[in-house]
DNA sequence: GCGCTAATGTACGAACTAGTACGTTAGCTA
DNA sequence: TAGCTAACGTACTAGTTCGTACATTAGCGC
């Protein structure tokens, strides 16, 4: 405390605009899930960087566009995991099951990002709006979907015509309910739905309710 | 502008304390659905009610305890629309679905509960934690589904040993997510999930989805 | 009618917070 | 090695925001 003044580097580098910005990034993930849009604080952000609040609003521009940033860079993930989805080799059944269960995985190992999307929400999604790269990108997971999907129809096990931008949110409710509302839900009902031991017991609900959706007999019109 | 300085009261009584509470909590409601909790104005509260900024202070400690004090009453709300379920004459499977579209309709009819929902659990639900009166309320639909899915497991028309908490949790994702994302969902994958002209098809396609898991035929082990 | 207290209004302050003006330096290039 | 610019740091400000000290009054009980 009283003899350290930081004389070495490790990292090498003292000036790298990527890491700097990459940084900042990190930090800012961090915060804005922790304490909301406005409960974040730019302040504190710089703090736990080792740049200064000034390289925020050099790189960045300001809280806004930072938030901004931060969502791309979230989403941006996302999609690379969707890229990496591989179930078509498998029937349909097993492929949808598949692809819930790994849907569910990434909600459980991403909770800063639906803490984000949550936040996004309560604003209305103006950052996702006024963001020219999230536009409109769909998600490689939807076309995935549309594929087993008509695969499933077409042999006859699916009877549900669902479209996959509705099972897609079908699947996506349960995964997100579970980590977003899991304070509110345990506080009420003494259950925490995040409970590692209780993993695989949602995990394989979800697959059940999603197939049994899909394959129900419709004796009804 | 000029000539007028209010005259006449409307309503009555110059000083009504629970009028001024209601007041308050009704505007308070509004303000932190709209912005979350750091992004309410205690101010912007104030202004928007027929009283000042010190009554909510008078009345309520200070902006945490006001937000616990909304969330409370919003919570009630829920409580007795939940107290008026009547279900239980149907036959099992017909009164999970007509519980689940009333979950589904109260979802839609209370967006700004929604609203305070996703922000408590930004905030980890400490206030909920901090609250006596939330504290472990239970809710009555919790009872309703249990003695629904208790019938209809006896009856074997349900398959699916599911308990009551995670049925409901089940049924509470779907309603939520479609009202509580509906912002970045609808800007990324461009459909509106509470448009007026889809509330039948969300609605029938939860009922088909609760049902289905509840009957489906478990050929396995 | 009188007094007492709950209820209310005004004006202000202390602390915080997003954003910026100004100054400095690392390190590439010619 | 000289110079130029991207990258970075410090110190400050203007505006906001929660909260409160102080002053006032309505209206109930006696």
């Amino acid at each position: 405390m009283t003899s350290v003044d930081e004389p070495a580097r490790p990292n090498g580098r003292i000036r790298d605009a990527a890491r700097t910005q990459a940084e900042i990034l990190d930090v800012a993930t961090q915060e804005f899930a922790r304490a909301g849009y406005d409960g974040a604080r730019v302040d504190e952000i710089a703090a736990r960087t080792r740049t200064t609040k000034r390289m925020i609003y050099y790189y960045f521009g300001g809280k806004e566009q930072l938030f901004t940033a931060v969502l791309e860079r979230a989403y941006g993930v996302i999609r690379e995991a969707e890229q990496k989805l591989d179930v078509e080799h498998l029937d349909p059944v097993a492929a949808i099951r598949r692809l819930a269960e790994l849907t569910f995985d990434h909600h459980e190992q991403h909770p800063d990002f639906i803490r984000l999307v949550s936040i996004e929400n309560i604003h209305g999604a103006e950052h996702i709006a006024a963001s020219e790269k999230l536009g409109r990108i769909g998600s490689p997971a939807l076309d995935v979907i549309r594929r087993i999907l008509a695969a499933g129809q077409e042999s006859g096990l699916f009877t549900a015509d669902v479209d996959a931008v509705d099972l897609h949110a079908m699947i996506s409710s349960f995964c997100f309910f579970r980590v977003a509302n899991r304070h509110t839900f345990g506080a009420l009902f003494g259950r925490d739905l995040v409970d590692p031991a209780q993993r695989e017991h949602y995990r394989t609900m979800l697959g059940d309710m999603v197939i049994a959706y899909l394959t129900a007999d419709r004796a009804t019109d």
